[in-house]
DNA sequence: GACAAAAAAGCACGATCGTGCTAATTTTCC
DNA sequence: GGAAAATTAGCACGATCGTGCTTTTTTGTC
């Protein structure tokens, strides 16, 4: 009884190393096996079947990004502190996940036309926190941080692009220098849209996104 | 030998569909003699083997993408004029490649930790894309369109990564305005780092997206 | 330590995969 | 039209896949 979820939980820890890598469509039960040197059958009945298997690994990629990344934003003030806190832990989180891979992208290739409950449970994990993202943007608008006129469905739009060309360039272009220009990127767009009482208003943008750069 | 090269053009039309639609891991001799009505065997004796087939795919892939994105915008008139219509055309390709899929994008993440021929040959064809569409901005500097002191590998990586949302939004999200957001997110970007001789300068950018789109 | 329950292994199944080999068929050329 | 060459089909192979079934081993409880 205790065993079995001690094992279960090793095997899952496994399969979500596995599944980074190769994609959940690479994550197969012969591979877990060998890998957790078991036997398939053994691996197999602590999951009904593949695809829950894939599902609870895509739960337990989301619970830990959340506590990583999600919960940790919490702390910092409403607002446009708190959107940059988001931000910068979710581009740190990029840059050490950079030999494993972000799940919630490369899920999104692998299912985009392959409707079903995994689709369907990444569509949902994504979708919460683009819509987290979202909050937090709006509360950068009420709290004053942003100008009010701010489109905040683009400024996430352009946020969440900049993250998908990190992942792309770190990843596939090998590219060093991605995290720099998210930087930069992220920068450029928080100005334009801010708004400025005085030609030096203190700038949280930066503070926040080294400190999440130190933190790592 | 004259019917070879045409049977041969033939499957390779087929596996430039199932490929981008499944991408190239899920491109399979078997699938392909299925859609081609004929034994695996005839086809596979076309390619040397299933590397050779993908590989193949990805040339015609870039081949197809050459004469529909590139080639018709160097008619554009050096620097920006012909940045915006590669930009456009880009767009556009992908809003009609929304059911099949980008096969670069999908390529990216399929062979981003997979060495070999195929993630060379992919690298090579993205790199040759970006390649040039830092030339087309440098020139944009040089031609005075946009300012000295832009950083282009900036600008190129925040244009790519609109690309990239636009293609996960527009795929796995449905999201029928991604289109709006990425031209907006381009009339911005470009506008912060246009040179202004005067307040109403032609807008050479939204011409050109906006042609690019009737076009369509 | 015996016993019930849980966990793991062993084994087999049908499918599908890429790929070699050989035979049949079609095309091309004189 | 017949010979030569190119093209396609047929078939088999070893691997790997997910998954059911039965048996063995381990675990937790009295």
């Amino acid at each position: 009884m205790r065993k079995g979820e001690q094992t279960r939980a090793a095997i899952l820890e496994a399969a979500l190393d596995l599944a980074s890598r190769d994609g959940l469509e690479g994550l197969t039960i012969g591979l877990l096996a060998d890998r957790m040197q078991m036997s398939k059958s053994g691996v197999f009945a602590h999951f009904g079947s593949r695809e829950d298997l894939q599902i609870a690994v895509i739960g337990e990629y989301h619970r830990r990004f959340e506590e990583e990344v999600f919960f940790p934003s919490l702390k910092e003030a409403r607002g446009l502190p708190r959107l940059s806190a988001m931000y910068s832990r979710w581009v740190t989180r990029h840059t050490r996940e950079i030999d494993s891979g972000c799940m919630y992208i490369s899920g999104a290739v692998e299912y985009d036309d392959r409707p079903g409950p995994i689709r369907d449970e990444l569509l949902s994990m994504v979708m919460a926190w683009q819509k987290a993202l979202m909050r937090a943007a709006k509360q950068s608008v009420r709290e004053g941080h942003l100008a009010p006129e701010v489109d905040c469905e683009q400024l996430v739009f352009e946020m969440r692009a900049m993250v998908l060309a990190l992942h792309h360039d770190a990843r596939f272009l090998g590219d060093t220098h991605a995290v720099e220009r998210i930087e930069r990127g992220y920068a450029r767009l928080i100005d334009s849209y801010r708004v400025r009482p005085s030609r030096a208003s203190p700038c949280v943008r930066i503070a926040s996104m080294s400190a999440g750069k130190r933190a790592r």
